[in-house]
DNA sequence: TCCAAAATATGATATTGATCATTTTTCATA
DNA sequence: TATGAAAAATGATCAATATCATATTTTGGA
């Protein structure tokens, strides 16, 4: 079985706290969350929630890195979004009052923190100002998904690529020199998964963007090396 | 220049206000909201709204259909969603605080009426409850929205304008004997701007499953025969 | 440190669906 | 009801990408 250990993360002390939905929660709600959380760490390949099963609680991110997915007819996950520390996963269904409609899986392993569904719909209770903080990022999320669509329905699989290549460097680029590596452990495969291809054609495509000397590949890591070349591949103007 | 037409529909009086978010409005926010509204008749090919462009109130469909899209970079549309009488339009905007990021055309004529945005956020500010309702709205169109980018980027065409088909005949199937008459007016190029496709494509696939006495035509208008044979070629099975 | 399994890479081929060109039909309205 | 424009239909061709097959490399455990 799993070796889950069960360990104790103040929320105050959370990382990226300071930008996630709860940063401007009072303290008390905040000491409350503290108080009934609970703080496990998963390891690479564990499974937060499934798709189609029943929300409990909501997760936070404290370390590691986590996607979200669903699972199609055939068998072919597509990934719906990453989540890095300070993030939030699961409060859709608590809202929509629905069964998971995807399932979150652990690709960098680190400490989830779990907050039971009652606590979190308390908070949302008695919160009005919480509340539509929530709800404004549910339709910012909407929006967001909206514009997926459309790009995964009319550009090529070279352009989708080429414009994730760049989405994955402004959200996980490193800080000074290291700025341009892509700071994710991301499989070909993953990556496939993300915008909708064979794993095949991701290969081939990375390998055409090295040779045109738009990344570079360091192992499992990308290198962009010339970001606005990547632009252009990705047809990024006027969106 | 258009001849839009100011007429006065009550909401109580509104088409499918038993179902529509309004549904359990007090009467007193009900009159509210008729007293403050305005409703004009749109033309097939007016716009209600604009991409891009500040939302300054909430629209709901008196009579008519419409259809809300985006523009990608290259100038090609993709549909979104359709609406009809009952339907609500812009509140992702209003609640995210954001601009429209999608543009609404009348594709067939009728009343539209509009909700000034300082009522609507009114109610939803004074009545928790119809903010609940709004927000597990919005998250539920999000789950939406996600099954429709796996869809997709994961099933052929032909799958997807199979499953279009299906999804049409129970949104816009007739009463009766016209039961399986696809009741709304989509031009080949509409059902090519929902699938993501090009239109001669649509075409003929059309008259491909018209071979496959899985459908016939009627004009415009999709008359559906085998369901049950649309729903195989749709692989619609286990989702 | 070594081994097996997984991930990556590369090649050959097949298929889907886009694009361009042309014809036919439908429809609005003059 | 005639006519011009838009929509639908059909054909020919091509490009992008999936699929299948087979190395090669990397990696995580025993």
């Amino acid at each position: 079985m799993s070796t889950k250990k069960n360990i104790r993360i103040p929320c105050t002390l959370c990382p990226g706290k300071e930008h996630s939905l709860f940063s401007d929660l009072p303290r008390e709600d905040l000491d409350t969350l503290s108080m009934h959380k609970t703080c496990i760490r998963y390891k690479k390949g564990q499974t937060l929630f499934y798709e189609g099963t029943r929300p409990m609680g909501l997760f936070c991110i404290n370390s590691g890195k986590v996607k979200v997915y669903k699972i199609s007819s055939e068998g072919k996950e597509q990934i719906l979004k990453l989540a890095k520390p300070g993030d939030f996963l699961g409060y859709r269904a608590l809202i929509s009052e629905e069964f998971y409609n995807s399932s979150a899986t652990v690709i960098e392993e680190g400490a989830m923190c779990y907050i039971p569904k009652s606590n979190f719909l308390d908070i949302l209770q008695k919160n009005p100002a919480f509340f539509r903080k929530m709800a404004k990022r549910v339709a910012h999320e909407l929006g967001l998904m909206e514009q997926k669509l459309v790009t995964i329905a009319q550009k090529s699989v070279r352009e989708r690529l080429a414009a994730t290549l760049i989405m994955l460097k402004e959200t996980y680029g490193m800080e000074g020199d290291e700025s341009n590596l892509i700071d994710i452990a991301l499989s070909r495969e993953d990556l496939a998964n993300i915008i909708g291809t064979a794993t095949e054609t991701v290969i081939r495509l990375l390998s055409d963007f090295k040779t045109q000397k738009l990344i570079s590949l360091q192992g499992k890591k990308i290198k962009v090396l010339d970001a606005k070349g990547l632009v252009r591949e990705a047809d990024f103007y006027g969106r």
